[in-house]
DNA sequence: TCTTGCCCTTA
DNA sequence: GTAAGGGCAAGAT
């Protein structure tokens, strides 16, 4: 489509005068569009958040140009887009960006929409069949920079910045960023000329160039500044000295010149419209406004209409009937309409972008406006500010109290928040401007014996706490950290309740579980374009690592005040979003009321028997002992039974059995499974490594290790909860993991049984039977196996029944076995491959059985279906209660990859109900407690399971009520069509209570 | 000394 | 077939 305002016979070339605008159109669309609050036009609930977006970014460029200053407006204005997927690189590389999910359905419209919004406000734009939207920018920027022009690229694409030169800038509006050499370089580490070099080694995931492996930018760098471009480096790849990069040099050099193809900008591509017939031509006022008025955009209406002198008020709105949108008629029914082979058609082209802060389009809101500088205000140290009298730091609280928040953040002697001593204290109210407050730093240069004295300038801890504790405590003022588990375990231990508070890790977390970490230096990478000060540049790493409060006051300063300056930016980043995404009610029912809670259980910690343990490594050495003898007798010689790779040379090779099966890297697998398989052949070896095995496992990682983890002072283990590890919604638990304590074998249970209850008390166990497969009956709606809950059946034996037509009533126990493995693979997304591995059978056989349990069960075919309809859509699926779980790859072209994401999807609402269900009953247990005034406390939670410490009187009534809290736990906002059931013990031991 | 692969533990 | 964390051996640095 071109729009061509003048004629071509008489165009004078660009001079050293003109300035020519490129805007990158469909890059633009999507970042607008993930960047932007949701928008919608009144009447009829049309989207439009990108088409004001791209409105407002147009008008702003063409009134100014880049500054507001004189001058700067452009002479040739032309908006580029993509024109369809096919382009020569897919030729070249058929994964090229084959990995892009669709775009989300309400940004589809847009697309068409957003084509008219060029043509209104009287602005060029060009597309071109076979051709990238980054090779029209490359030809044309070339063409005019030639000419002697300036040629501003707007665009966040890093593929375009090998463009930049003495003539070619690029600004990046939605992060108000703009690009000129040394931008480049930081970026790449080369020059724009090498940045191709750079990146046909290192590729790049998000347009699936491959690049070679295990080389990444700074490798990349680092080789094409010593060898100067690619065909050197390769040509001279046999003296690299690091084996393993010198074999894949050498190995992946064809993929590395495809590579080098793929990302190199096309510079001649034979152009239908000539650069010269970009010009800007006059706007035309009425028409904007039409345009503008049709949208609802009021206040940009308003202000071209004032510009342009049009009568606003007498213009009428254009009559958008926008087809492919849901759009009343004149009953007020929704009628869905066709979508336009245009606007479908920018869908398989449209690159797939991350969202990312507010740029400088006219905010929508307040919220956005503060998103916006929080992102685009350069982070720098010179607003920090060292605090070491308590006048000062009065001032930072008084700030605190003025603002209504601050973000916090605490500095301490360990990643262990239970064995952590505070160090100091940083705080930030307003972007930019920090403070960090140092209160136990000591002299690092002394080691034992000399230094260690607390170093002078530092106001003494007890007063700053005193000055704080208001503050922290104050309802008027929200205290803002990244992971506040860390920080409230931290502060309590000093008498200090944080509250109320928001936690930004939580929030990542909540938005955009499954897209990618949720740590600081991630997000700050991710929203800020900043990578914070490491934490190894302060403290080092190893062996030779300091603790914090040896480092000097001034380093700890800025990398302190930085913490608390970038968690305020993030928490103005993303704590918007929550309310436009619809995603508040998750937040602040199922994440952040958790903080308070695990904190507790944390603290609380769990006895355990620290000569039981001990005992039992010795038994489990022994009979590791015995078995080793026998394992070298077999073997012939003594090797290392913990190598598989020793291992599987004598299984393999040396005794040369049969069933070797290899691992992904080509070694031979000896894994359990394995290693049955020739057991039930009859060989002694494998049998008595699996055994081996076992107990090595038991010794490792149980008995030889719990009683490491017993703190010094409490006597008690104290796992670490991560709210914030899973896609589902999951808790982890680590340091140590507690959610995989034994109980499968007998020897295993002894494990568990060194968990015990303090003296005068007893631990009760109260888990949900069979919660996800209640769960996934809820939410496909299938009535047999809804029945057979709500009449208390065995679940499985009831699928089995159902399967082969066999009555319930004495049931042959390999046929149930069978049902509950199907049951289980259908929770796990089920595949026939799977489910015969399971069973030991026939893919084919497994194939029959999962055809049968569909045709049972149609509800669960239909059920799947969906899910993998929608997150093929959307990128994400959602739990019951509204939570949501990311799976960004699941468009990709790789089979057995797009089918590992499906079954992910299918699981994960199922999974993650049950988990948000867990969650409600622990948000609610303590209170409930409370007011029953009995003193149960929540110990540990291992997904569907709560265990408590309680005095030996309370046992029963803390059962019933613990019951009654997990069985009615979705109430009142949602009545599960299934009842929950809770089975509850007590006893000494973890074992016996579970 | 740090990272990767393998294997094993749980729900 | 889903979701996790951790110990050990071996290889890369």
């Amino acid at each position: 489509m071109i729009r061509a305002m003048s004629n071509n016979a008489s165009i004078p070339a660009l001079t050293a005068d003109d300035h020519l605008i490129l805007v990158d159109g469909s890059t633009f669309i999507f970042r607008a569009y993930h960047a932007l609050p949701p928008l919608t036009r009144k009447p009829d609930g049309l989207p439009i958040g990108a088409v004001s977006g791209f409105c407002n970014m147009l008008w702003k460029l063409l009134q100014e140009g880049l500054t507001p200053e004189k001058g700067d407006e452009p002479t040739h204005f032309a908006v580029i887009f993509d024109h369809s997927s096919k382009t020569f690189r897919s030729d070249i590389y058929p994964e090229y960006k084959a990995q892009r999910p669709p775009p989300p359905e309400d940004l589809i419209p847009q697309f068409g929409l957003i084509r008219e919004a060029t043509k209104a406000f009287s602005v060029h734009s060009v597309e071109q069949e076979g051709f990238e939207a980054d090779d029209l920018i490359a030809t044309y920027a070339v063409q005019a920079a030639k000419m002697g022009a300036r040629v501003t690229i707007v665009s966040g694409d890093k593929d375009l910045l090998q463009l930049i030169g003495p003539n070619v800038g690029m600004i990046d509006t939605m992060k108000n960023k703009i690009f000129g050499e040394p931008e480049v370089f930081e970026k790449f580490g080369v020059g724009p000329d090498k940045v191709i070099e750079v990146q046909s080694l290192a590729g790049d995931s998000v347009d699936n160039v491959p690049g070679v492996p295990g080389i990444g930018l700074k490798t990349a760098a680092l080789l094409i500044n010593e060898y100067g471009d690619l065909e050197t480096l390769l040509s001279r790849a046999g003296e690299i000295k690091q084996n393993k990069r010198r074999e894949n040099l050498i190995e992946f050099a064809e993929q590395a010149r495809i590579s080098k193809q793929l990302v190199t900008l096309k510079q001649d591509v034979p152009v239908d419209v000539p650069v010269t017939d970009l010009s800007v031509t006059d706007l035309n006022g009425p028409k904007a406004v039409g345009f503008l008025k049709a949208m609802g955009l009021t206040t940009l209406t308003k202000r071209v209409a004032e510009t342009t002198g049009a009568e606003a008020a007498n213009i009428e709105a254009d009559d958008f009937q926008v087809p492919g949108w849901h759009i009343p008629d004149h009953k007020g029914r929704m009628v869905e309409h066709a979508a336009p082979a245009a606007a479908l058609s920018a869908d398989s082209t449209a690159p797939g972008a991350e969202p990312l802060p507010n740029g400088m389009m006219v905010p929508q809101t307040v919220a956005t406006a503060r998103a916006h500088a929080a992102a685009s205000a350069p982070i720098d140290a010179s607003d920090y500010e060292t605090v070491t009298t308590l006048e000062q730091l009065k001032s930072w609280i008084a700030e605190a109290y003025e603002v209504g928040y601050v973000a916090f953040d605490t500095e301490t002697t360990s990643l262990d928040a239970m064995q952590a001593d505070l160090v100091g204290l940083s705080l930030c109210s307003k972007v930019g401007k920090a403070c960090y407050v140092p209160l136990a730093h000591v002299d690092g240069e002394g080691d034992l014996l000399g230094g260690g004295g607390l170093v002078e300038g530092q106001i003494p801890m007890a007063e700053a706490l005193a000055a704080l504790k208001p503050m922290l405590e104050d309802r008027g003022v929200l205290k803002i950290a990244q992971n506040l588990k860390y920080d409230w375990l931290v502060m309590t231990r000093h008498g200090i309740d944080i509250s109320p508070a928001d936690d930004t890790m939580l929030l990542s977390y909540t938005l955009d579980a499954g897209k990618g970490g949720n740590g600081m230096d991630e997000l700050s990478e991710r929203w800020l374009g900043h990578k914070p000060i490491p934490f190894k540049e302060i403290c080092g790493s190893g062996k030779s690592m300091i603790t914090f409060d040896r480092v000097p006051i001034d380093k700890a300063s800025a990398y302190a005040a930085e913490d608390a300056d970038v968690t305020l930016r993030l928490w103005q980043v993303l704590k918007p979003r929550l309310a436009s995404e619809r995603m508040a009610t998750v937040y602040e029912k199922l994440e952040r009321p958790m903080v308070p809670v695990l904190a507790r259980m944390e603290k609380r910690g769990i006895s355990v028997d620290r000569q039981m343990l001990s005992r039992l490594s010795g038994d489990f050495a022994q009979g590791m002992a015995g078995l080793e003898d026998e394992i070298y007798q077999l073997a012939g010689e003594r090797f290392n039974i913990g190598s598989p790779k020793q291992l599987g040379d004598i299984l393999f090779g040396k005794m040369n059995l049969p069933g070797g099966k290899k691992t992904k890297t080509g070694a031979w697998s000896t894994s359990a499974s394995v290693l049955d398989d020739l057991a039930v052949e009859g060989h002694e070896l494998p049998s008595r490594i699996v055994s081996w095995r076992q107990l090595s496992k038991l010794k490792s990682t149980y008995s030889d290790a719990l009683p490491g983890r017993i703190h010094p002072d409490t006597k008690r283990v104290h796992t670490s909860y991560s709210l914030a590890a899973t896609t589902t919604g999951r808790l982890s638990s680590s340091e140590p993991n507690l959610q995989n304590i034994p109980v499968r074998t007998e020897e295993g249970r002894k494990i568990r049984q060194a968990f015990v209850a303090a003296t005068g008390h007893k631990l009760i166990s109260a888990d949900y039977s069979q919660i996800e497969l209640r769960v996934l009956a809820h939410m496909a709606d299938i009535p047999q196996l809804k029945k057979a809950f709500e009449d208390g059946l065995d679940i499985h034996a009831m699928t089995a029944s159902e399967m082969f037509g066999v009555p319930i009533e004495g049931m042959d126990p390999m046929i149930r076995r069978q049902a509950k493995a199907i049951n289980f693979g259908i929770i796990y997304g089920i595949s026939a491959f799977g489910l015969a591995n399971q069973l030991g059978i026939g893919r084919g056989e497994a194939s029959a059985y999962i055809k049968t349990y569909f045709e049972r069960f149609p509800g669960i075919k239909d059920y799947m279906e969906a899910i993998k309809k929608d997150v093929h859509a959307n990128g994400y699926v959602s739990t019951i209660f509204g939570r949501k779980a990311h799976y960004p790859e699941v468009n990709t072209k790789n089979p057995n990859m797009r089918a590992f994401y499906e079954r992910a999807a299918i699981n994960a609402p199922i999974q993650g109900s049950a988990a948000d269900i867990l969650r409600r009953a622990m948000v609610r247990m303590e209170d409930r407690l409370d007011a029953s005034k009995l003193d149960a406390q929540m110990l540990l939670q291992v997904h569907d399971e709560l265990i408590f410490e309680v005095p030996g009187s309370q046992v029963d009534a803390t059962i019933s009520l613990v019951r009654e809290v997990m069985e009615k736990a979705c109430e009142p906002v949602l009545q599960l069509s299934v009842p929950l059931q809770v089975d509850a013990r007590a006893a000494d031991n973890w074992d016996e209570a579970h």
